[in-house]
RNA sequence: GCUGCUGUAGCUCAGCCGGUAGAGCACUUCCUUGGUAAGGAAGAGGUCAUGGGUUCAAAUCCCGUCAGCAGCUCCA
């Protein structure tokens, strides 16, 4: 007899050999049918493995948001199963869940996979569901491996170098070598797995790309098939339809329909933003200057072009480079105009800056600061450029210029913790005002090119774990992630449709301050560094206004939409009332409009609605008449007629940013 | 940067087994003076991304370049 403790802490006793179904049967008829796999000491297993005495066991069903990824992995078997029924030439590779779903990399030897192929792959896989065939685990000894390939049909005629390169490395690292089968496919795997394929009825492919054999540009060139697996037909649509939402949502294509920005061939990477998203954007930055000023951050504007030599100081140089623009000159030959020099060399050339820390640190350095001043809080809308692979650009998200709400705290070493802390709830309150309430913090510590000694990044990285710490906010660890002078904290918010975004950004410097011979005079009277906090809550504003036109699907809240509202004659008639009520809007301090075009009513309304304007006003005869308007909300449908100074007192509080109070959490 | 796909009117797209371009919407003008998601008519608008090649003839076929899209890699 063996005996195992279920998560409520009580003990059950079984047979020896006794599976993890056995014991979900012994619980009840209703968890062994709904049993997925099982958690044995803390790893997910096959339902179907022996327990081992004394064992911690949970029972995962369909819930479990581990056995969603059991289930996705499982269903990269069937997927191989049935490509290689289509494809007999294929060569397997690796097959991993990813984020989204699963993927399998396949070599292939001849011949093309496209997704018109997906149909019969797709059909394939819904045979193989269909018949239910158990998944069986089997270890192999290393000198079995190849037998279990060439006896089954995972490989083609057991010679593909692409396992035998993955049998080597398991080999290397003496772990367990084992097999999972499912009717005559049989595939290298450490499992776990579903018990068997009718789990997998509600699997879809959805894209192919190139990849290469360990991501390697240099080795064979692998195709690599994506698909979606769910336990219901429904969890499967929602993905398509939230999928498709996203899609509608895509704020290059939004940005175009409302006008808001484009990018240009002549610029590539360089957004233009139109007369609506420069307000959208300028809305943005004036609600965060507001912000800034009210926690005694100071304001200042530094140069985009500096020296060469300065970017050596700051360490960007040797870090950066590749990231960098820098300028060169060129000039007319002496002798003949018309001849132009390409690439002269400039005495003291000169770079574009990437980041605004250099200049921050320029600013603090013309004077002699005291200890009285600290924590000197130096903030800038700092537009910056970073040079980007082409391929990697991306609408907003991913611009080659873009403005950082940047600002630098210089403080003493005994004011770092009140300043995390401040910014942290800080940050947390700028999301919430966008309805951006879920956000998670990771920790990032020393990458491989950095600056700096080994102390004071141990410094640096402790000083931060002690404040998350002693606050008790959950992170999560991202080990070697931190910028190149010194670890930080980053934000990741989730958006309506619950993608994850990284914005903020706190980051601990000890370096920079001493490489530009900053000093602060201390109580005793001596020079002392300053350490420098670089810090961004949007991170880049571009990329902020990107996720908020995803975030609301273009719907901006009314104190952020472009256009508040839109005033509607019904005709000719009344177009000089429309301007009139249009000039009170615009008193009001309203970003208001008057359509004075020769249509029709209703398509006026179907105008302002496709623009998403938050309230079309609509005035004719009786509004004229009675000195009223008749507001239509984007949101709620028609208002009916009313006083202007009601529409206002109705709309008033929405027109300014909710803030709530300053709080960790 | 790598792989695959794409680039035709302001926008969305058709034309692409070669014979110098077409629709809808938008735009302009006219008619219409209208009450909450498209009133009607006429008109204007394109050296088919770009450079080269094949050909009597290229938007169409081939190659290079640029840009975009989906991935890979990397980041705010």
């Amino acid at each position: 007899m063996i005996r195992v403790t279920l998560p409520d802490g009580s003990a059950r006793e079984l047979r020896a050999g006794a599976s993890a179904r056995d014991l979900a049967e012994s619980i009840g008829p209703g968890l062994a049918k709904a049993a997925v796999a099982a958690k044995v000491n803390g790893e997910v297993r096959d339902l179907a493995r022996a327990l081992p005495d004394g064992a911690q066991v949970s029972i995962l069903t369909k819930r479990d948001p581990e056995a969603l990824l059991v289930l996705r992995h499982s269903a990269a078997h069937l997927m191989a199963d049935a490509i290689l029924r289509v494809f007999p030439k294929a060569q397997l590779t690796i097959g991993p869940v990813v984020d989204d779903g699963f993927y399998y990399d396949i070599f292939l030897p001849e011949g093309k996979i496209s997704t018109d192929d997906f149909p019969r792959i797709e059909a394939e896989m819904v045979r193989i569901a269909e018949e239910g065939k158990p998944f069986q685990r089997c270890v192999s000894s290393y000198d079995e491996a190849d037998e279990h390939f060439a006896r089954y049909r995972a490989i083609d005629g057991g010679d593909n170098k692409f396992k035998r390169e993955l049998v080597a490395g398991i080999r290397e690292r003496g772990e367990e070598l084992s097999f999972y089968k499912h009717g005559d496919f049989i595939d290298l795997c450490r499992g776990p797995h579903v018990p068997d394929t009718g789990f997998l009825k509600f699997t879809k492919l959805t894209k192919l790309s190139g990849s290469y054999w360990r991501g390697d540009a240099t080795k064979d060139q692998l195709s690599r098939v994506y698909g979606i697996s769910f336990f219901s037909k429904k969890e499967l649509d929602d993905h398509f339809f939230m999928l498709e939402e996203a899609k509608k949502r895509d704020h290059r294509v939004l940005g175009k329909q409302l006008d808001l920005f484009h990018m240009d061939d002549e610029a590539p990477g360089f957004p233009f933003f139109h007369p609506k998203g420069a307000r959208l954007w300028h809305t943005l930055v004036d609600f965060m200057r507001g912000m800034l000023r009210r926690r005694g951050y100071q304001e200042v504007k530094t140069p985009i072009v500096l020296s060469e030599q300065l970017w050596h100081t700051s360490g960007h140089y040797a870090n950066y480079l590749e990231n960098m623009f820098f300028t060169k000159m060129k000039l007319r030959d002496e002798k003949d105009p018309s001849k132009i020099h390409e690439h002269v060399d400039e005495e003291r050339p000169m770079a574009v800056k990437p980041m605004n820390c250099p200049g921050h640190c320029l600013v603090y350095g013309t004077r002699i600061h005291s200890h009285r001043e600290l924590p000197l809080r130096i903030s800038e809308m700092g537009l910056v450029h970073r040079r980007e692979f082409s391929g990697v650009r991306h609408g907003l998200f991913r611009v080659q210029a873009f403005t950082q709400d940047d600002a630098h705290h210089f403080c003493s070493p005994e004011q770092i913790e009140g300043e995390i802390k401040l910014l942290i709830g800080f940050f947390k309150q700028i999301y919430s005002a966008f309805g951006l309430d879920d956000v998670h913090i990771e920790l990032s510590t020393r990458p491989a090119k950095s600056i700096g000694s080994d102390e004071v990044w141990a410094t640096a990285e402790g000083a931060l774990k002690r404040v998350l710490d002693q606050n008790g906010i959950a992170y999560k660890l991202n080990p070697g992630d931190g910028a190149f002078y010194g670890p930080k904290i980053d934000f990741h918010i989730r958006d309506s449709l619950k993608r994850s975004w990284q914005c903020g950004t706190i980051q601990l410097d000890f370096s920079m301050p001493l490489r530009f011979g900053l000093a602060y005079v201390g109580a005793d009277g001596e020079k002392h560094v300053p350490v420098m906090i670089h810090r961004a809550c949007f991170g880049s504003v571009e990329r902020f206004l990107g996720i908020l036109i995803e975030h609301f699907a273009g719907n901006f809240p009314l104190w952020l939409a472009p256009v508040q509202t839109v005033v509607v004659p019904v005709s000719e008639k009344f177009f000089d009332y429309a301007k009139s009520l249009n000039e009170q809007l615009l008193d009001l301090g309203l970003r208001s409009e008057v359509n004075l075009k020769d249509d029709r009513v209703g398509y006026k309304i179907r105008e302002a609605t496709l623009q998403k304007i938050p309230y079309a006003i609509v005035v004719g005869e009786k509004e004229q008449e009675n000195g009223t308007l008749n507001a239509r909300s984007r949101d709620e449908g028609e208002l009916g007629e009313m006083k202007l100074g009601e529409f206002w007192a109705k709309i008033e509080s929405a027109a300014s940013p909710p803030v709530r109070p300053n709080a960790l959490v």
